[in-house]
DNA sequence: GAGCACTGC
């Protein structure tokens, strides 16, 4: 096997480094940067001031990169090469070399802000831009001045964002490492298509009728394009003429196909047989699929988006960027020269498409990252004036300010309280780790660790419709519980406590249809929780005891009123006369409860006058989804704070936001939105509505 | 009366 192509850049990697703080290294695929790089430095001797560190934005890359090193350098995996991921430390005293998440990584310069362990971090992926690392290179460049002399960073990027990266650390220089991979042919649509999974599909028969053997990768949006595309595709390789050509297996890959399913990608195809995968952009970075030869692209991805003027998540289906498109098509050719087949016009591509992704800083709520900055123990950040490589826009970090003020983690001046500093230590959004806080001064931690636990993991329920109810009666399945009419959230707990009775079996989850990973991931969430709670708290704690439901709340005051603490952000009053609710926050908004939730409407058919929920998403309509009831007394002081909120200082008086005009038109959406009530009903609540909203919005008076 | 790309502390 030949040498990998960085082993001959040695000299001039490490000449470099040694006279620069900073060095981006552009590694094509294949050039073998992620395990080299830190082994070149190791032979020059930078372990010896210290430790490296290499940063993955995935698990999986932390601890397959990790081994392969240990394996190079003879030595055992946790001594001188280790890794740590969330839940798994395999570092010793010994570790040099430790590849580590970016988001661990982050969490180490809570304890330690100037990684003072450290004589080389190497950012790895960077372009892929996650939020951490995003907030890694940020608070690198602080880092390079303080510790100009005992600090070398490394920064790994695509092609086509070298340049914005050297830029941004003070034109450091750009090291350019070929890949090994094979050239990929690239073909384009004179037009693009009206309908992408028959226009896939019919690329995909010309490429297994026309073309010599080689795996056919396909990426779509989703699970629906994806089942539906499998579907048909093996319709019609079936309906081809018999021995017109090999044979072919069709497979769909993505995210929640439980992974027995995920596994069958990686076994090779048969003799004379072809396979086809049809994938959503898991494919691009996170699992790579050997044998591919072709790549058809759709050039679309399905990409999660938040809001800040609406505080709203939406799910798009937005055009994929350059950087994407080659990296799907990179993916045709890892073992010999491949074809990638571009379902849009050679123009769209370069005109059209974006450099690089948006990346996740630009598309997120802000709250926790803000929280995070300002709980680390360096004076100097101002975080309206925080150096990101493409900062957030200023109403995104004004939304988070906002937020952290409501539920106590800053105080009215936006200095950190000694709440927010306890909320940064746990890995949780704040909303969560605000409403544990609460919880262990109410007594029901317990309790809120479990569903602090299962929000974090994610854990869906199906819905348990009157006719899959009856049928799993019969087949004496046991009924998920339902809330007891309190909510989402209420369910969450009771669908953990039973799962705890039924001694956490893998099958308990499997036969209620609850997915045993997320399920897993729950139980180590919240052992880790329970760590950090009683590592921080302060006296005696109750974690472990009170799975089991008490009889002196049995109606989860003290819990639903954590909770009500800790969404102090995210609350909703419902309607006069009817079932929608207005949020109740600094920009309200009409919204729904999601029809998936178990909340119960009383004996008048009314649900309950308050509630706080989980999030707020735009599909068709906008919906709250994960509520929880709560009760007028817990909301009232949340709202003076509200009506106190003045964002000029909690910016640290940073410059004026004093643009009223837009907040009132942006506050109140649009009447066609509210539902099922008569107009006259509608108009008197739009009044109630806008009064209510602008008495709060005007502080002061 | 709806619908879930992908990561991660």
């Amino acid at each position: 096997m030949a040498v990998l192509p960085i082993l001959q850049f040695e000299d001039k990697i490490a000449e470099t480094v040694a006279e620069n703080p900073v060095v981006v290294i552009i590694g094509e695929t294949g050039s073998g940067k992620s395990t080299q790089l830190s082994q070149i430095l190791h032979r020059r001797g930078y372990t010896r001031s210290g430790a490296i560190a290499v940063t993955q934005p995935r698990r999986v890359a932390a601890v397959t990169v990790a081994r392969r090193v240990a394996f190079e350098l003879g030595s055992r995996l946790g001594e001188e090469v280790g890794y740590a991921i969330r839940f798994e430390d395999r570092t010793s005293d010994k570790t040099c070399i430790k590849y580590l998440t970016d988001g661990c990584l982050l969490r180490e310069s809570l304890s330690n802000p100037e990684l003072n362990q450290y004589s080389v971090i190497i950012l790895d992926e960077a372009h892929e831009r996650s939020l951490n690392t995003d907030i890694l290179l940020g608070l690198m460049k602080r880092l390079i001045n303080r510790r100009s002399s005992n600090l070398k960073v490394l920064i790994t990027s695509a092609t086509l964002d070298g340049v914005k990266v050297s830029k941004f650390f003070s034109g450091c220089p750009v090291l350019n490492i070929p890949g090994t991979l094979f050239p990929v042919e690239k073909l384009y649509s004179t037009e693009r298509p009206t309908n992408y999974v028959e226009c896939c599909m019919k690329t995909a028969l010309d490429v297994h009728v026309h073309e010599p053997p080689g795996d056919v990768l396909i990426f779509m949006t989703g699970q629906d394009d994806i089942d539906k595309m499998v579907f048909k595709l093996e319709e019609r390789i079936q309906n081809l003429e018999e021995g017109s050509c090999m044979d072919a297996v069709v497979f769909p890959l993505h995210g929640s196909l439980p992974p027995e399913l995920q596994i069958r990608v990686f076994s090779p195809a048969p003799p004379n047989c072809r396979r086809f995968i049809v994938a959503t952009n898991i494919a691009e970075t996170s699992l790579t699929v050997d044998g591919v030869v072709y790549v058809i692209d759709s050039g679309f991805v399905k990409q999660r988006q938040y809001n800040p003027s609406t505080g709203m998540y939406s799910l798009d289906i937005v055009q994929i960027s350059r950087v994407q498109a080659d990296q799907r098509a990179g993916r045709a050719g890892r073992t010999r020269p491949g074809k990638c087949y571009r379902l849009y016009p050679r123009t769209v591509y370069d005109e059209e498409f974006l450099d690089a992704t948006i990346p996740e800083i630009q598309r997120s709520s802000l709250a926790g990252s803000v929280l995070y900055l300002k709980s680390i123990s360096l004076s100097d950040i101002d975080i309206l004036k925080f150096d990101f490589l493409d900062p957030p826009s200023r109403e995104s970090l004004e939304d988070a300010l906002r937020q952290l003020y409501l539920i106590d983690a800053i105080d009215e001046n936006g200095e950190i309280t000694e709440i927010g500093k306890a909320m940064a230590e746990l890995p949780l959004e704040p909303s969560l780790s605000r409403t544990l806080i609460e919880a262990n001064e109410l007594g029901c931690l317990s309790q809120a660790l479990t569903v602090t636990s299962m929000l974090s993991a994610e854990v869906a329920i199906r819905p348990t419709h009157s006719k899959i109810k009856e049928k799993k009666r019969k087949q004496s399945f046991s009924k998920l519980p339902d809330g007891s009419g309190w909510g989402d959230h209420i369910q969450l707990l009771q669908v953990y406590e039973s799962w705890d009775r039924a001694d956490y079996d893998p099958n308990w989850c499997t036969d209620n249809d609850l997915q045993v990973r997320s399920m897993m991931f729950s139980k180590d969430v919240r052992k880790q929780l329970s760590q950090i709670v009683q590592k921080i708290g302060k006296g005696p704690l109750d974690v472990e005891s009170a799975m089991r439901l008490k009889k002196s709340d049995k109606d989860y005051k003290k819990l639903r009123r954590a909770l009500c603490r800790g969404y102090g952000n995210q609350l909703a009053e419902r309607m006069l006369l009817h079932n929608g609710y207005h949020t109740l926050g600094y920009r309200s908004q009409l919204v729904q409860v999601h029809p998936s939730s178990v909340l119960e409407a009383d004996e008048d058919g009314q649900l309950p006058d308050y509630v706080v929920y989980h999030e707020l998403i735009n599909t068709s309509r906008p919906f709250m989804r994960n509520l929880c009831a709560v009760e007028i007394s817990w909301v009232q002081p949340i709202l003076k704070k509200l009506e106190k909120m003045n964002i000029d200082k909690l910016s640290g008086g940073s410059g004026a936001s004093e643009n009223n005009e837009t907040i009132e038109n942006e506050t109140i959406s649009s009447p066609k939105q509210a539902v099922d009530a008569s107009a006259k009903v509608m108009a008197l609540c739009w009044e109630t509505l806008k009064r209510s909203c602008l008495t709060r919005l005007c502080h002061g008076h």
